[in-house]
DNA sequence: AGAAATATACGCATTTTGCGAACTTTAGAT
DNA sequence: ATCTAAAGTTCGCAAAATGCGTATATTTCT
């Protein structure tokens, strides 16, 4: 049941037809996946989140967040006192030794510590 | 066709079989999946995201991130309510990927940075 | 080369889908 | 309050897609 759908779809007030239509499928078709009766096809459920410019994630209640932001890679350190800003790129600085780390060496950092995650969770 | 399947196991060295296993699907089913044959219901490419780590929008192609993080950025440092070790040369808490470096994960990141900046100071 | 593991292809019984039509409910106008 | 059109719900059925097992092909070992 994707109650998400009906979530989005009435905060929006659209109606099951406007979507159907948009979708280029039948209303009864939309309906039954919103009531659970249907399931989407994978095509669909990426057409959806199109439309409700969301994610599939969200959708599938895989993820909480309706915000769904395809931008390439971005890093972000934020103090916790500071509003943090969705969007921005570093807003405040990471240093080792006293010097601060470019956005290269963030990358690489990260880079670093995943691979390092992943050597010790499957070995070698 | 979800190539992001092929990629996403090949990198973990996983078999068909044993994603198949994991899954709890006939290995010609999964393997139906990576090839475009067949497609996987919302519940399957929902465990498979969850297995492989990544977003159900990585998977559909509908994001080129791989990483998955609900909420949390890839790096943020937060202060930690109670300083515990006041001779701890770490005051905040650094995470990535949504997972709280260890203590020894800081000290082997330090070392790499001093490792990496020390071969671009003198080369090689 | 041979064995074992891994990957690919396919037939078929079963399940699931999408559609249209019928039906019920809601919202707006008069 | 009544009427009416739009919105929403339910359901039968033909058509399509799924999953499994089996067979075949390929790769990876020894």
């Amino acid at each position: 049941m994707l109650k998400r759908l009906a979530e989005l779809r009435k905060s929006k007030k659209w109606s099951l037809q406007y979507i159907a239509d948009r979708l280029g499928i039948a209303k009864s078709t939309y309906a039954g996946y919103e009531s659970g009766y249907r399931e989407p096809s994978l095509e669909s459920i990426k057409k959806l989140a199109d439309l409700l410019e969301t994610s599939v994630d969200f959708l599938l209640e895989r993820s909480d967040d309706p915000i769904f932001n395809p931008k390439e890679e971005k890093i972000k350190i934020s103090h916790p006192l500071e509003l943090t800003d969705v969007n921005s790129w570093v807003t405040t600085e990471l240093t080792v030794d006293g010097k601060i780390m470019s956005l290269d060496e963030l990358q690489q950092f990260i880079a670093f510590v995943r691979a390092k995650r992943e050597i010790e969770r499957k070995g070698i």
